[in-house]
RNA sequence: GCCCCCAUCGUCUAGCGGUCGAGGAUAUCUGGUUCUCAGCCAGAAGACCGGGGUUCGAGUCCCCGUGGGGGUACCA
């Protein structure tokens, strides 16, 4: 088995192209089949080599490897030509030295179809004549004469398909210029290159009857073919910018992981026939099945990306997360440098934050407290945890530092020393650990506070309590 | 205009004629657990686009309609 995803890089990876590439890798690893890359660069006015390099980021971050190229089809224009010309000495095209304006003109005006008008045109040239244009220098297109009948195939996702002929237009296989058509180099490369699963989206539906008449009148056996619905927007529109991110790059920054947008991705239009969800790549390459790919276009959820990222983020190990929290951080200059640097210490930060994040963005956000030597107070907790009775509040961290500060900084005897106190004083555990918190992290919410203590140490800790205190005083 | 594809909770989906008084997930809202948050547990609300057939029986099959999408290029 041989697939291939071949965008043509008109701008960066696209999230539905970004599925169209997985489900072939998916394909390709379940079947130890060849993942062919192919760029379809002969559009010359938006082929641009930055797309080509996006496209190439992208597919890497998915880890989406491919086993031969990048493929250009640019490379393979001397055989495209060289097809298209067997088929005009086969009769199976014709030449065209009409331009499109004025068939299209000359078939409305009549009311017929415009691939009759161009074969009417074409007909009226004599081979003579035709010698003495072509030695004139006079351009021409080499157009596919459709056969009469119709065209069936089978889809992998969408079953038995069929089409009538009569609507499949004559179509230019070779431009005037000499330049050959998209349909016929698919073709001619698809066949070049051994593909035997053509898995495309839904929007080469319709084309493929065309191509499917080239397979044939080339004598190239055919592919089989599976067409993959589109991703829409949340209005059911299709995606696009103006949906927010669409390009794969723009999750990779947000902090989505690679993994998890593969699992998403596979779980748009795919299912594995029973309830699991949060996958790895190994049980989708095993589960996968492209029977199963559904004939609907699906709406792409970012909640459900945003949740589904959260699972693998808290399965991931805190040592493989810390490259990108760092990234992170360093862009930010209240961040002091010099506490990021200690790995073990960045790693039990991140133990603490993964599990209550979606994103790694979101971990560096709340990463901030504990990697910053000035706090930033919000004033909601400030509001409910100190203002509401400052002088209460005051001498509740005062007693409580000083608990803390005569017992051993671990989490288990910093608890027993805080609950403790709590029980002398008559007081629910809550009542200590609210301000402490606000003192500690400027945050209403965090990790649970022992953890935030021992993470800070004692020093760190105790400094923030006091400097609370003579914050609350003032109030 | 013409051709083609598609249609189950807001969203992702299970369902391949009877076990569906439609299941799961997410999102939302309750309650419980915990020092807060996240999580977890329990619960609530929420869908078969419409109309005709076929059949003893239709979310499941057929037809029409409606809606959405794609194609109809000397773009890919």
């Amino acid at each position: 088995m041989r697939v291939r995803f071949a965008p043509s890089p008109t701008g960066y990876l696209h999230v539905g192209g970004a599925r169209t590439a997985l489900f072939n890798w998916l394909l390709a690893r379940k079947e130890g089949g060849t993942f062919v890359l192919r760029i379809e660069d002969t559009d010359q006015a938006r082929n641009r080599d930055e797309h080509v390099e996006a496209i190439l980021h992208g597919l890497s971050w998915l880890g989406l490897d491919w086993d031969e190229g990048p493929l250009y089809q640019s490379e393979g224009v001397k055989r495209h030509e060289q097809e298209a010309f067997r088929l005009l000495e086969e009769g199976k095209a014709y030449r065209d030295f009409a331009t499109p304006e004025s068939i299209r003109a000359e078939a409305s005006a009549r009311g017929v179809h415009p691939s009759s008008v161009a074969r009417e045109r074409a007909a009226l040239v004599t081979e003579k004549e035709a010698a003495s244009r072509i030695a004139a220098g006079k351009p021409y297109a080499l157009r596919f004469r459709v056969p009469p009948g119709e065209t069936s195939f089978t889809d992998v996702v969408h079953g038995d398909m069929r089409f009538a002929n009569e609507d499949v237009d004559d179509l230019v296989i070779l431009r005037s210029d000499g330049t050959p058509v998209y349909n016929l180099a698919v073709v001619s490369d698809d066949h070049a290159h051994g593909i035997s699963h053509v898995i495309r989206g839904d929007d080469h539906l319709s084309n493929t009857p065309k191509q499917v008449l080239l397979y044939r009148a080339l004598g190239y056996p055919e592919p089989v073919f599976g067409h993959v619905p589109l991703i829409l927007g949340a209005d059911g529109k299709r995606l696009s910018k103006r949906h927010g991110a669409t390009a794969v790059g723009d999750y990779e920054s947000q902090g989505i992981l690679p993994d998890a947008m593969v699992n998403f991705l596979a779980l748009l239009g795919w299912n594995p026939g029973d309830e699991r969800e949060v996958m790895s790549r190994d049980e989708l390459v095993e589960a996968f099945t492209p029977e199963r790919i559904l004939k609907k276009s699906s709406v792409f959820d970012l909640e459900k990306l945003a949740w589904l990222n959260g699972r693998h983020l808290a399965q991931r190990p805190s040592s493989t997360l810390l490259p990108g929290v760092r990234e992170r951080l360093a862009k930010r200059k209240e961040v002091d440098a010099a506490r990021t640097a200690d790995d073990a210490w960045m790693e039990s930060l991140v133990d603490l934050l993964k599990v209550r994040a979606r994103t790694v963005d979101e971990i560096a956000d709340q990463a901030m407290p504990y990697v910053c030597d000035t706090l930033a107070f919000d004033e909601a907790a400030v509001a409910k945890h100190w203002r509401k009775d400052p002088a209460r509040s005051a001498d509740y961290m005062e007693r409580t530092a000083a608990a803390l500060s005569a017992t051993e900084w671990s989490a288990a005897a910093l608890e027993e020393g805080l609950r403790g106190l709590a029980e002398e004083m008559g007081v629910g555990a809550g009542k200590l650990i609210h301000p402490l918190r606000v003192a500690l992290t400027g945050q209403s919410a965090s990790p649970g506070i022992f953890d935030v203590l021992t993470l800070l140490g004692s020093a760190r800790s105790l400094a923030r309590v006091e400097e609370a205190v003579r914050l609350v005083r003032a109030m």
